[in-house]
DNA sequence: CACGATTTGTTCGTATGTATT
DNA sequence: AAATACATACGAACAAATCGT
């Protein structure tokens, strides 16, 4: 019930209308929008310049958009609920699906073990930058991957990580088992970041798409961190929760 | 180091190229890059081909684009850690400066406080529809606003509270002053979204930026809900930290 | 399974508007 | 005020993905 329309670029005007279209429920979430050289049509415009709109609410999350199949109004889907248990410095993540308090069971693919001299992890970790090594990995529940991690480790101190690696498990779990490392959580910090093309191949959508980013140091039982992991994670299919009582 | 050019769009092997020559150190972060008409010669197409391509850029945040100015390296801004206690629930923000261990004063400015009955907030809140009232503010540290709130809340509870605000103050410390109540969290989340036009409104930006979004649930000393909570907050300026020791 | 129709994606060309310097 | 640089808009054509027959 807004769009003031008129004034300004001419896809603005129409992204405000189609957008109105959308609140007023003429479409479904799910549902497919008309055709772009339909809507030119209705419009009175070129192709492009439809384009144009229905790139800015794709942009926005409002449409989703598939070739060969059409354009198709943005549901909400369902999201996965991470507690983060403030009290517990453990390192075990727990995952419910949103509506059901179902947990799941999280799984790491590994991607790639190699050397990486990064600076600001040698900073996060001090750990000179020669023996670093970043460890890339695809985290997802069951075989639907929802977010990856990068985490930057000491290489001469886990020689072969990439080679034990156990199936059907996380990096904890990986530790703990092979190298008897038990970890603790040191900090964890929380922002968002858009999608690039690394994040796109492995998890879907589009480039630019909003990501929760979230980074932090693990730290073994005697306080020496262990690794630094920035995670990225698929912001319609996340969200950290923390409970305080 | 990367760029495996060819096969594929044109635009967007020619985003991989810039991207190496930004990775290279070619152009620093704030430095401009060519222009599109010279790009388009350089790469010898079309300068809607280019715009693709810096588009593309653009949305994964690598480039910063000023009409009539230029387009430019985006440069890492000064980020705020937000720090989150979640052993103490009272509903105190801290927020310090990146670099420096500076704590900021935070403000709070009233946008709108009106009718607004919402289901989903109603559902947290446990209250009727009926009685929903939303107050949107903008919050940032001096004049920089850097997040966009809006708090669902019981309206026969808090009358007139738009106008009982206080200058340079929060909600949470307006409460106190003015309705004698203390607030206390119960539980908030975090997750991320991307710009809509309000935002890059208060904010800046483009739509489709990514924000960090924390949502949650305020009580009063008697555990009842007082406030539901959603903010969007420009995730190139903040950050929240959790340190677990 | 193949093929054609449908629908979005890419690229060229050209012209004009708007913001900044 | 002029020049520069990005923004908007039109027209046309072909490519690529999807879907139903």
């Amino acid at each position: 019930v807004s769009s003031p329309a008129t004034r300004g670029p001419l896809y603005r005007d129409i992204a405000a209308k189609l957008q109105d279209r959308i609140n007023a429920g003429e479409w479904e979430p799910g549902q497919r929008i008309p055709t772009e050289p339909v809507l030119a049509e209705q419009f009175g415009v070129n192709r492009l310049t439809i384009r144009q709109a229905l790139g800015h609410l794709r942009a926005a999350g409002m449409l989703d958009i598939r070739q060969g199949s059409g354009t198709f109004v943005a549901d909400p889907a369902a999201v996965l609920e991470i507690l983060v248990d403030a009290g517990k410095r453990l390192d075990e993540g727990s995952v419910h699906a949103s509506v059901k308090s179902v947990t799941k069971d999280v799984t790491e693919l590994v991607l790639e073990y190699q050397p990486d001299p990064s600076p600001s992890a040698a900073a996060h970790l001090g750990i000179e930058r020669a023996h670093l090594a970043r460890l890339d990995t695809l985290v997802g529940t069951g075989g639907d991957p929802f977010a990856v991690s990068s985490y930057w480790l000491d290489a001469r101190r886990f020689p072969g990580l990439a080679d034990a690696w156990i199936a059907d498990a996380t990096l904890a779990t990986v530790l703990r088992e092979r190298f008897a490392v038990t970890l603790f959580y040191d900090w964890r910090a929380f922002s968002a970041a858009a999608a690039g093309d690394l994040e796109v191949m492995h998890l879907g959508g589009h480039v630019g798409a909003p990501l929760i980013v979230r980074d932090g140091v693990s730290v073994d039982d005697a306080g020496a961190p262990v690794y630094y992991v920035r995670r990225r994670i698929r912001s319609e299919r996340a969200s950290y929760v923390i409970h305080y009582r």
